[in-house]
DNA sequence: TAGTTGGTAATCATTAATGATAATCGAAAA
DNA sequence: TTTTCGATTATCATTAATGATTACCAACTA
């Protein structure tokens, strides 16, 4: 269902945000860790995108966790 | 790049691929449970795209496994 | 005051994921 | 032989993720 999808975008987005919270780092920077801009890092935590695998992948990498900390217990 | 797109691609492709044929699943059955046609599970497992967090979601949900299992040490 | 920092939002272009259909293939029956 | 099953590949259309730019905001702060 669309609802699900939408849940799912808005739980991954507080969850890489809290994440980089935790860390200290700001969007701008991790975007720019990440190769893209700070308006679309932006967007992603708004939980606005369904994120790609590899986007996700990019994102644990430079919060230097592993993929499965992003996505456990996500909903 | 530090990682590889691709390579990353084939990984969660083989580890679908691997989790379906433990349960002895059809890819067609799968798909069908997911809601996408068969073709598009072939593509996928094939490595040849980039899933979606809400497509892994999708598979994980119907192979009655967490989220994380997908992609706990993949690459 | 002006300038910086961290973040938000709107928009547009490009790329790629997904939806969908059809054709094909090998193997195993029947 | 023909049929069925599981899977693969190709193609095309549609949708959405991403790239990129711009403008804006609030809170500092020199």
């Amino acid at each position: 269902m669309t609802l699900d999808k939408k849940n799912l975008q808005i739980a991954i987005g507080q969850r890489i945000r809290q994440l980089r919270e935790e860390r200290n780092i700001p969007q701008q920077d991790l975007a720019a860790a990440c190769d893209f801009e700070k308006s679309n890092m932006a967007r992603l935590e708004a939980g606005k995108t369904n994120p790609t695998l590899y986007t996700l992948k990019k994102i644990a990498d430079n919060l230097n966790l592993p993929l499965e900390a992003l996505v456990i217990d996500l909903l």
